[in-house]
DNA sequence: CGCGACGTTGAGTTCGGTCAATCAGCGTGG
DNA sequence: CCACGCTGATTGACCGAACTCAACGTCGCG
């Protein structure tokens, strides 16, 4: 019990990251019931078209949503690390339109659907914080969008990179900001719609360059403002760091 | 008023095509209070990191949302199209992230914020859908990073068409798909991620193999079936025509 | 020690971009 | 009525970023 209400505790901190929630919602949240599952590298765990009756929360690992192309070319929609909650849209959309699949070995909780609703229906503050937490996925998508629609392999990559060590909230130490980041460069190409031998040659443009180095499964940036230009990211969309005192609520004061 | 109720009505349609709302909740839809404006072809209607105090609301017309790039490449995340709300998420997140740009001359309802927390507090079935509705959104969003990471320049365009073809709900007519649909070869570019040079091409190329093609802003699909084999289409994720009994409410029954 | 997964490298190809010119339609004003 | 200018569509020649294919290196592991 007290494991799984650690293991609930990093979604907790996202969702109060933006949102206001007061004790006794703070508290829902962590007595949420679920179910831990450990998945297996490549292995899918939500299927495409599958009705689905719970909702998943990353604990440890890497987990990405996957689209495919009838030709076999998979391509990551989106990336999900420790807290994030994958699938939280199907509480109100139960059919899974995307499979979901682990990176790496990873550890997720599964939550019943209705658990979620019961909490959201009692505490409309959480309903609040869960669509809002979506719309921070969604805003990632958009510049996702952006990202493979517009823009080169080298700022492609440099974008990605910046997006998760803010993710990660990785903190410079020494100069340097480095964080685990246990993705193969298969796996970084089907996230920014390159080939892996093409992310290769610009993983290797980004080291000559000074800026970035990914190996053994670790993001070591050398020089965050310089990758920060490189990829033209402007780290506003993820709502990262917002004062507590600006963190919203709408419905009633908390 | 009985305008600014129609005006409204499609908006609501596209809430009860999908969510089961009862005749009280579909009268406070309509009942919103609302402020409509013209916005010319090109003009920016809600601008980047603006403070918004209301949603829009497309009545007539397209509506694009816009990435940048530092160097001033555009790209479009979305089209809006009637009875959408581009950015009804602002409802929970009031800090714009995007550009929204009229792409033809365009109706727009404006709705204060006030007016949609206060009909979702009231009755948890419409913020359901309203959440819902945005996720519905964020399935295209998937759908479009699929669409430019992974397909080449014909099957993105087939692709778009069949998209477009679905949401304005074109029905065949002798044998053809047509639907109005007033873009530019440079705004399609924009949404494809390719330039608008080639996009012509590629729209010639669909017009010579008798797939499709865009003239007089409008679309002509003469072999529907082709052109959702070239685009790849599986129109799963748009989650249109639901039957009626299949729609979801979660909270206490309509 | 051999296998499999991942990373690295080289050579050749291609899809789509760039640049620049031309054309067609259309509203405006002389 | 027609010249003008603007926007958008079309075309051609050339270019280059990223892809493909195929080989090879390297590391961890049973």
């Amino acid at each position: 019990m007290l494991q799984k209400r650690r293991d609930l505790q990093p979604f907790l901190d996202r969702l109060t990251s933006r949102s206001r929630l007061n004790e006794q919602e703070q508290e829902a949240i962590l007595a949420l019931p679920s179910h831990a599952a450990q998945v297996q590298t490549n292995r899918d765990f939500v299927r495409l078209d599958q009705a689905v009756d719970h909702a998943c929360i990353v604990v440890d690992g890497i987990v990405g949503r996957f689209g495919q192309t009838c030709e076999g070319a998979r391509q990551i929609t989106a990336l999900h690390i420790p807290g994030d909650a994958p699938d939280l849209h199907s509480v109100v959309q139960p059919k899974a339109r995307s499979v979901l699949q682990a990176l790496t070995t990873t550890t997720i909780l599964r939550v019943p659907h209705g658990a979620f609703r019961a909490v959201a229906a009692r505490y409309p503050a959480v309903a609040e914080a869960f669509w809002r937490d979506c719309m921070v996925d969604a805003a990632i998508l958009s510049q996702w969008v952006v990202n493979v629609g517009r823009r080169d392999a080298k700022t492609r990559i440099a974008h990605l990179l910046c997006e998760m060590a803010m993710r990660y909230r990785a903190r410079p130490e020494g100069g340097e900001v480095t964080f685990d980041f246990p993705v193969t460069q298969a796996q970084l190409a089907d996230a920014t719609g390159l080939t892996s031998v093409h992310v290769n040659r610009t993983l290797m443009s980004l080291r000559h360059d000074g800026l970035a180095e990914v190996c053994q499964r670790r993001v070591r940036i050398m020089d965050w403002d310089g990758l920060v230009k490189v990829g033209e990211f402007d780290a506003d969309y993820l709502q990262a760091d917002i004062p507590s005192d600006e963190r919203m609520r709408i419905v009633e004061a908390a």
